[in-house]
RNA sequence: GUGAAUGUAGUUCAGUUGGUUAGAACGCCAGAUUGUGGCUCUGGAGGUCGUGGGUUCGAGUCCCAUCAUUCACCCCA
């Protein structure tokens, strides 16, 4: 059997509700936020993300999608979606405009990984960017929608780790320094930290390997090492989150994986969900626009993985219950008596012109059938067009709640059901 | 990319030391006197036992490969 590829997902009912609940109540926070929706293209030139997401990340090293059109264009699936709204921002002129520009997204990425519950290759990010704002509030702002997010998929105990990575200047320093106290212990290290030593050092303070924490355990401390400027505003997002109660937990060890981060990153992380357990992660990225060629602009954002937040709401306090239903089923038999079924199609069409949510039967099953289906429908109410009642002008209506039925003119039963779906009487 | 576990009806699972027509539950379809769902009862449909090789008189059961899922590492959302 011809099988869906590795790593993908067909998301069918009554899971595709759960989305189409997440994705609402991410725009439904966006616009409090007041984050506007950018849609960017589902790839890019491969050039974007090696120099926006660097050479030496895992992701554009192994796990990108990358292919050469017919054109013989070197293109790439979106492994993230930072890059291609920075270069939007840039290339649509949006630099320009009022800022700061405050933009979200919410789309399929892909990275070729090792599939793994809450880890595919094609996958679901919402992500929020604030463009053009230097400001610790921004950061703030950012990191509250986040936590937001959470809270309003029941996930109690989350912990918001924060870290502060500096700027290219301090990091510079940092980075000397840093590297003076792990090359004596060089020979602790695991493989992996010493290819690290090379290409980017600062990632072997989050090695869970054993000797490579030894190693670093008395290392000096980027927080230690912040020029002014970005101590100044390490301290402002701390203040910032302090005095509005948020509980956070600085971990030094945290260095993201993406070389546009500056100063703050952070991650949201749910326990519960295993080995693949950030919900949300993100960071400021003050250096990315000119990176792209644009005018020094700073920026903030996060990304969150949709799978991974209906895995955690599944999981938490309020799993996710989509109720579906339709407001009537039509019952018609299918009699030689073309007027029965005539009359039966006609009510549905009425009722949806109306705006009335219905279904039929088109197998030409028994009544009985019928309502079994309806039942399986949760339909609230059914309309039963039978012999006697195409005869009276009448049809019968019949509350699946309640039970009771009811013989409406045929001329009344739109009105009917209308009053009754709005929810007026019992 | 590394290590490990798993893979039997739509779904969740049973299938004894390899041995005749592979089972259950739920779901699905059809019935249980008069056109009417949810409960109950009866019957029915549905499986190339992930796929491809191999061992054997004989394999769902053993071996190899492959694909997929899951867990850990890695990485991250």
């Amino acid at each position: 059997m011809l099988r869906a590829p590795r790593g993908t997902n067909d998301i069918l009912p009554p899971e595709s509700h759960k989305w189409a609940y997440i994705e609402a109540l991410l725009r439904r926070l966006s616009k409090i936020y007041n984050f506007e929706e950018i849609r960017t293209p589902m790839f890019e030139h491969t050039e974007l993300f090696a120099r926006a997401v660097g050479e030496a990340t895992d992701i554009v090293r192994k796990e990108m999608y990358t292919f050469k059109d017919k054109g013989g264009r070197d293109l790439t699936l979106r492994p993230e979606g930072t890059a291609p709204v920075a270069r939007a921002f840039l290339e649509r002129g949006l630099a320009g405009g009022p800022l700061p520009r405050k933009l979200f997204y919410l789309g399929s990425m892909f990275r070729y990984e090792k599939p793994q519950a809450g880890r595919y290759r094609e996958f679901v990010q919402y992500g929020v960017e604030i463009l053009g704002s230097p400001s610790a509030y921004s950061d703030a702002e950012v990191i509250l929608l986040g936590v937001r997010i959470a809270e309003e998929l029941g996930l109690t105990g989350t912990t918001l780790y924060i870290n502060t990575i500096g700027c290219p200047e301090c990091r510079k320093a940092y980075r000397e320094d840093f590297l003076k106290h792990v090359s004596d212990r060089a020979g602790e290290l695991c493989q992996d930290c010493r290819e690290r030593l090379e290409v980017n050092p600062l990632r072997i303070l989050d090695c869970k390997n054993q000797g490579c924490r030894e190693a670093v355990a008395d290392v000096p401390l980027m927080q230690d090492h912040l020029c002014d400027d970005c101590r100044r505003h390490w301290a402002a997002l701390q203040e910032i989150l302090t005095s509005l109660g948020i509980e956070y937990a600085v971990d030094p060890t945290l260095v993201r994986g993406l070389d546009y981060y500056t100063k703050t990153v952070f991650e949201l992380k749910w326990p519960p969900l295993g080995a693949q357990d950030t919900v949300i992660a993100g960071g400021r990225y003050d250096g990315l626009v000119e990176e792209l060629g644009g005018k020094p602009c700073p920026g903030v954002g996060f990304a969150a993985g949709v799978e991974r937040l209906i895995l955690a709401a599944e999981k938490g306090e309020r799993p996710l219950m989509p109720e579906v239903s339709i407001d009537c089923f039509v019952l018609f038999p299918d009699s030689e008596d073309r007027r029965i079924p005539e009359a039966g199609f006609k009510l549905l069409v009425d009722l949806r012109r109306a705006g009335i949510s219905g279904d039929f039967d088109a197998l030409g099953r028994s009544v009985k059938a019928q309502m079994k289906h309806a039942d399986r429908l949760n339909a609230r109410y059914v309309a039963i067009l039978g012999e006697e009642e195409v005869r009276q002008g009448l049809v019968t209506i019949r509350s699946m709640e309640h039970g009771w039925q009811k013989q409406v003119p045929t001329g009344q039963v739109v009105d009917f059901l209308k009053e009754e779906v709005s929810g007026g009487s019992s």
